[in-house]
Parts: C-alpha cells; structure tokens; sequence
DNA sequence: CGGGACTCAGATACCTGAGTCCCGGTGCCGTATT
C-alpha cells in the first residue's frame, strides 16, 4: 500500500511536504474531521486529495465555483487520478457516464456546488453510495463560503450540516485561506467541527506590502503609483460597483494604460477573455468587481489597488491575497475616503438581512475602519484581526516605514484629473 | 457621503442647469419559454 509521501511524489512530483500537511493527511486518514486554514499557495488542496488517493472510496469536494471545479478536475486528470465534477455543464451522455463510474467505483474524486449536494436525487446517490461503504471523505474548499455566502446570497452553504447529519461516520475537512475568528467559529458549527480539530497556519505574507492613502484625486493618485512603482506590471483595481469599473477601466484606457473591466455584468465570453489576457499578457491591469479573482492562479501579480474600501478585513486580506503568490514583493495600496465608509454602513443597514447579521457586518466594518485610521503596524494589527500575536514593526508597511506614505507622490493636491471629469464614459445599463 | 441618472423648466429648437431621487457585489440551478 503506498504511503502519503510516495503518493506525493509519485503523482503529484513533489520532494516533500510542506507545513502541517503531512499531519493533517494522517489525521484525516485516522477517520477524523478538521477544519484547515492556510494561506493562498500553502498546498490545502492536497491535504484532502492525497487521502482521497489512499482511502478505498470516493472523496466528495464541495466547491463554490464551476470554474474551480474544471480547474481542479483538469488537473487531477493530468496526473492520471479519477476525478469528475457533476454540475449543469455536463452533456446528459457525461452524466450517464458520471453515474455509472460513481456506481461501479472508478473515481476518487467528485465535485460538486452546495446547491447539487442539497439535492434529493444527489443524496439519494451518496445514500447509495455511503449503503456500499464507498464514502470516504468530504472535503469543503473554500469554506469561508459558508459564513460569507451562506446568510443570504447562496443560502445552500448553509445547508451543508446534512453531512455529518446524514453520514456521521465519514469525516469531513473543511478548508480556507480566510477566516476570521467569527467564521471560524460558523464553520465549526455548521459542520459539527470540534475546537480542537483546527490546523491553523500563519496567516502572514511577508511579500506583500501594505499602504493606505487618503483618496483625493483618485486618478492621479493611481497614476502616480503606477508610474514610479508598477509601470510594467501586472495588478488589480478592485472597485465597489460595476460602474465604478467601467469609468475607471476606461480613464486608465484613455490614459493609455493596459486596462480591462471585469464584473458578472458582463457577457461571460468576455469575462473569460478578459481574464484569459489577464493570465497571458504582460503588464495588464485588471479592473474589478468582488467577482473577479477567486481561482485565478496568476503568480506574478505585482500590485492590488483598492480604489473603493472593502466592506471587512476579510474581503480585504482575501483580495490583496491574490498578490506575490510567487513569493516576491507586492505591493496593496489602499484609497481610503471616510465617505466610502459611510455608504457601505448605510448599504449595510438598508440591506434585509437579520439584526444579528447586520451588527456583524457593521462590527467588521468598524474593525475594518479602525485598522484604515490606525498608526500601528498595519500587518500586525491584519494578523491580529485573524487572532495571531505578532510584536514589533515589520518595516513593510507606511505606518513603520515612512517611505511607503509616499506611494501616491508626496502630495495629492492635482486636483486636475479626475474620474468624475471624463463623462464620455457611457454608465451602464443596471440589470433590475 | 457624493455622484450619477433622471426630470423639468427655461431659453431657444436642441441644450443647459437646477432639483430630486436613489443608492453593491459575488453563482449555483435537469426552472420554462421562445
């Protein structure tokens, strides 16, 4: 019977593990759960597929995005494992030919959107399954979904407690590279997790740098940023509305700068385009939408603008994540304008949501501006948000190294180019 | 909060300015209908 490590080299070409993988491998292979948390490019994904390889049945993956679903099974199938998502892009002849592999045992990975899991027709196919004794493993990727999405956007998230209700004899891992001690504290309770099934690895990127300056002429503060730091590179400019990404997608663009909007407004065979040249070029900046960027596996983004204050800490470590994955400096440059502020917590007090929730979301908003407003070491306060002790200065940041308060040029009094001035930029069409 | 979309009045034939209103963003899904 091979091992985890030969199982390591063999099919996936690494020399060794890394971090608490291996520990976590043998956990789960001794039949126990976990929650698992580990930063963008900590290998998580292996610590579920490798004992999916070493158990004798099937491992179910609930994954939030298609598009992560055919990535992940894309790859699996390159290095020869069994693997399949089961999702509406199947022609029905794949779907039958799903079914009967599932029945006659040939795969080891399946993947799937909470909202298949939910259904009867699927349970009744893991009830089958699970009646076999060919349930070995689930295993929850990008479980910050469950407290993010859960309470109103894809409200099957929160339907996943029907695992352990269900089979409470095949574990389950539930992994995230996000996590604040509430949503840790909502994925334990969802799936039924003990406290003391939780693998927590350092949430710091040393990599990346941290700056924030006060928005007052966004444009030119952009530009000068981009000039004398980034002039070649490729980055993201994240934005709280689509319209926001539109005009500024096309400023930059008139600017003659290498811009592309991208947001779920637009035709999918653009996004994809747009993200396609994003990946392949050099140099493009992508404008963007929280809908951009989760499984975008880019490693050599140099720089993640927040043109718009994010609504948590959360959203803000997760968006910046996806700078330096390949370990050289980055660098987050924040836009902070009290007024940004002001519209998130009246959206979040308009919003129909529960009095529960909206005084979690105003808290995190509060933390988020706390940590705008601070003096203190920006990556110390962010890790401390994620309940890590961390002392000292880090010297990455423009509260401990003065030099970084001059990312946007020394001052910002240009008032001469603004967004709001380049009105031949055409608003788009909203979709209610 | 501030800014964009829209309306309306008034000056002038299509445009301008003032006033008012309104106000994110993420994706699954064997929907059913043309």
């Amino acid at each position: 019977m091979p091992t985890a490590l030969h199982t390591l080299q063999r099919v996936f070409g690494y020399p060794d593990f890394r971090g608490a993988q291996e520990a976590i491998i043998a956990h789960l292979m001794g039949g126990e759960s976990a929650l698992v948390l580990m930063p963008t490019g900590g290998g998580k994904s292996l610590c579920y597929q490798i004992p999916a390889l070493l158990l004798p049945g099937i491992t179910l993956v609930v994954s939030p995005l298609i598009a992560l679903m055919q990535d992940q099974v894309a790859s699996l199938r390159r290095r020869g494992v069994p693997a399949a998502q089961l999702n509406a892009t199947l022609a029905s002849h794949e779907n039958r030919q799903l079914q009967e592999d599932l029945l006659t045992g040939r795969l080891k990975l399946l993947y799937v959107s909470p909202e298949r899991l939910a259904q009867p027709a699927f349970l009744a196919l893991l009830d089958h399954l699970q009646a076999r004794g060919q349930l070995s493993l689930f295993a929850i990727d990008e479980a910050h979904c469950i407290a993010q999405w859960g309470h109103d956007f894809r409200p099957e998230y929160r339907k996943l407690s029907v695992l352990h209700h269900r089979y409470p004899s095949v574990p389950r891992v539930a992994l995230t590279a996000t996590a604040d001690p509430e949503t840790r504290q909502e994925i334990l309770e969802q799936l039924q997790l003990r406290a003391d099934q939780q693998y927590v690895a350092s949430f710091d990127r040393p990599n990346l740098h941290y700056g924030i300056c006060p928005k007052s002429n966004p444009g030119a503060q952009i530009e000068t940023f981009l000039l004398e730091r980034h002039a070649r590179d490729s980055g993201i400019i994240y934005c709280q509305s689509r319209r926001q990404v539109e005009h500024a997608a096309l400023w930059l663009q008139s600017r003659g700068w290498s811009s592309l909007p991208y947001h779920a407004g637009l035709e999918m065979a653009l996004r994809e385009r747009h993200q396609q040249r994003f990946i392949q070029e050099k140099g493009v900046i992508m404008v963007a939408t929280v809908a951009f960027g989760m499984g975008v596996d880019k490693p050599d983004v140099r720089f993640v603008i927040h043109l718009d204050s994010p609504r948590n800490l959360e959203g803000y470590y997760q968006e910046t994540g996806r700078a330096g994955r390949d370990g050289g400096v980055a660098e987050a440059l924040m836009l902070f304008h009290p007024a940004d502020l002001m519209a998130l917590r009246l959206r979040i007090q308009q919003a129909h949501r529960s009095r529960d929730r909206q005084v979690a979301d105003l808290n995190k908003l509060e933390a988020l501006a706390r940590y705008c407003r601070s003096d203190a070491c920006r990556r110390r306060t962010l890790l401390r948000y994620f309940g890590e002790e961390s002392t000292g200065r880090c010297h990455t940041c423009d509260n401990c190294n003065p030099d970084y308060r001059a990312w946007c040029g020394p001052g910002h009094r240009n008032h001469a180019i603004t967004f709001a001035a380049d009105r031949f930029t055409p608003g788009i069409r909203r979709t209610r």
